[in-house]
Formats: C-alpha cells, sequence, structure tokens
DNA sequence: AGCAACAATCTCGACATCAAGAATCTTGAC
DNA sequence: GTCAAGATTCTTGATGTCGAGATTGTTGCT
C-alpha cells in the first residue's frame, strides 16, 4: 500500500511525540483532506455547465424533492448546511441568474417559496449527470464491494459525530 | 443498519430518478457531509484553548516539522492547502496574538521564516490532545479493525482522486 | 380580544478565503 | 557579467460565509 498525504503528516507526529497514539487521525484526517480534493473537483466537473458548487446545492436540494421542486428557504438551509443569512444571499443570486422564483407562501405570510425554474431544473439536470460521471471515474478505484463496505462504515460514523 | 442524511438524500433523488446509477454518491457525498460535521467537532474542540481551526492548520505544520519549529511560508502553503495570500493573513494574525514570529531567510533575501513562539508550541500542543481526545470518542463507533480497513480504503481512494 | 412566546426570513457588519498580479530576489544560459 | 525566466512572498479587490439582531407574522394562553 501506497503512502500518502496523511501517513506522511501521522509519521511526522509520531516522531515529535512517540507516546501519543495518533491513529484517530489515520481515518478522520483523511476524510477531511479526501473532501476538499472532492471539493474541487466537484467545482472541475460543474465549471463545464457554468454552475457554482453553492449553486448546485441549493439546485439539487429543489430538483429533488420533486414536482414542484418548491421549498421553504428554511428547508434549503435544513438541506444545505448553511445559515439562514447565507441562504438569503444565495437565493438573490440564483434569483438573478433566472435559476430559481422567489414566491409568497400562501399559507403563512412570513413565509416565502423558492421554486426552480425549467433553465434551472435544465441546469441542474446536467450538472448531476457531469456530477456523477466524474464521481463514478474516482469510484471506480475500489471494487464495488469494498465501496459498499466503505459506504456502511461511514455510515456508521456519521452517527456517531 | 439506521437511515442517514445521506440515505434520505439518495432516496429521494432516486425517486427523481429511477434509472440513474447514484451509488458514487453514497460514498462521496457521505465523505463531504461527514467531514463539513467534523469541522465544527473541531471547531468547538479548539474553543476550550482559544483556538481557531485555521490556526491549528498553522501551528500544527510547524510542529510537526520539528525543531526548531520553522519553515518558509510557500512551505506551510504546501502543507495547508490554502494560497499564499491566506497564509501571507493567517501568519499576519499569528504573529500578532504572538504564536509566531516571522524571520528573513539567512540564505535567501527574497525568503521569509515562520517560528513557532513559546506560547504557540503550548498551544498547538494542548489544542491537539483536544483534538484526539474528541475523535477517540467518535471513533469510538468503531471496531478497531474496522477502523483500520476504513483508513486503508480512505487511502486507496485519496490516490484516484 | 390581547399578549407573550415562538417562528421565518432578511439585514448588516465582520471575517476569511481566493485569484491575479506586483515587487523582489535567484539561477542558469550565454 | 548580463539578462531572461523562474521562484518567493506580499498586496489588492471581489466573493461568500457566518452570527447576531431586526422585522414581520403566527400560535396558544388567559
Amino acid at each position: 500500500m501506497e503512502r500518502d498525504e496523511v501517513d506522511a503528516i501521522v509519521e511526522a507526529w509520531q516522531r515529535e511525540l512517540p507516546d501519543v497514539d495518533l491513529s484517530p487521525m489515520q481515518v478522520l484526517s483523511r476524510i477531511s483532506r479526501l473532501a476538499r480534493h472532492l471539493d474541487r473537483a466537484r467545482k472541475t466537473a460543474f465549471a463545464a455547465h457554468d454552475v457554482e458548487p453553492w449553486e448546485f446545492d441549493v439546485l439539487s436540494a429543489l430538483r429533488r424533492s420533486g414536482e414542484p421542486y418548491r421549498l421553504s428557504p428554511g428547508r434549503l438551509v435544513a438541506e444545505t448546511m448553511v445559515t439562514s443569512g447565507t441562504m438569503t444571499n444565495r437565493v438573490d443570486r440564483l434569483v438573478h441568474r433566472g435559476l430559481v422564483e422567489r414566491s409568497a407562501d400562501p399559507a403563512d405570510r412570513r413565509g416565502v417559496l423558492v421554486s426552480l425554474t425549467e433553465a434551472g431544473r435544465r441546469v441542474v439536470d446536467a450538472a448531476l449527470e457531469e456530477l456523477l460521471d466524474h464521481e463514478r471515474a474516482i469510484l471506480a478505484a475500489l471494487p464495488p464491494d469494498e465501496a459498499a463496505r466503505l459506504a456502511d462504515t461511514l455510515r456508521t460514523l456519521a452517527r456517531s459525530v
């Protein structure tokens, strides 16, 4: 098994702190660093369709919610793990690009509903396909049963955080 | 096995796009979301020692490089995956807090060397211990052999990105 | 009805990051 | 030795995020 960035980091720490158990880093630092690399790959994949990752996050939450592709800002906040201030800003910019629309919630006058436009739907579908193609290429490094096992282990870990 | 956030997302997509293979998400979305949760946990762990995650990133690169705890900005950029402009700003703020010092590189007049102060060393050592404690608690959800296997699989994946 | 607690969204200022380019210095080819 | 190409660090302006609080509306209690 070939060494990677994290092996080098852990070895360096071990040299400095021989008595400390650094094994958690082997898993958790690797997840963090991998995620950063995946962010970059995602950005590259989306660039082909002129979409920013933050745009995809919002559009995809709307898209997978199904017809009529309409959610409240609060719901979008929950789906995308950002704050409400950020979501206001994101929706503003997506409206400006014509990918979503804002409308009043008929059932709650405090409320707003954000819905995908036809252009937004086209963009998000194309971007998703591109993303999945790139992701499949990355995962080709793993035999299918190992990928499935990895998913299971990560699920267990996710519930522990 | 209990469902998590990602299972819900993949199910939603499957409802919308029954013919698309979404299995890559089971691994890669889970890694990304897990990483975001880990970032928050890290932030909480460091708060006890009045350290921000970005501060720890820089201080720990210096610390694990060993005596005399001194690296160039360029080297710090490579270790921490940020741009040079970001590193200039980070070092400025760490100097201001008294955790690192800047000095001229005697061998290259373009160059600068950043070194840990005694205060910086105390802070980073305490923060590391706290971080590892938290990380061990998270990983307690996994049997040791499964954690080791996870680390191996992630290493393979990292080389594929 | 009136009021207090709660909820949903937006506003605003501070902050950290990035990308591109400027300023300075080094190196190697001639 | 000179000069062009490259390396190193810093500067600057734009961007996106967060956190706290303001605004507006709802709900339940009396």
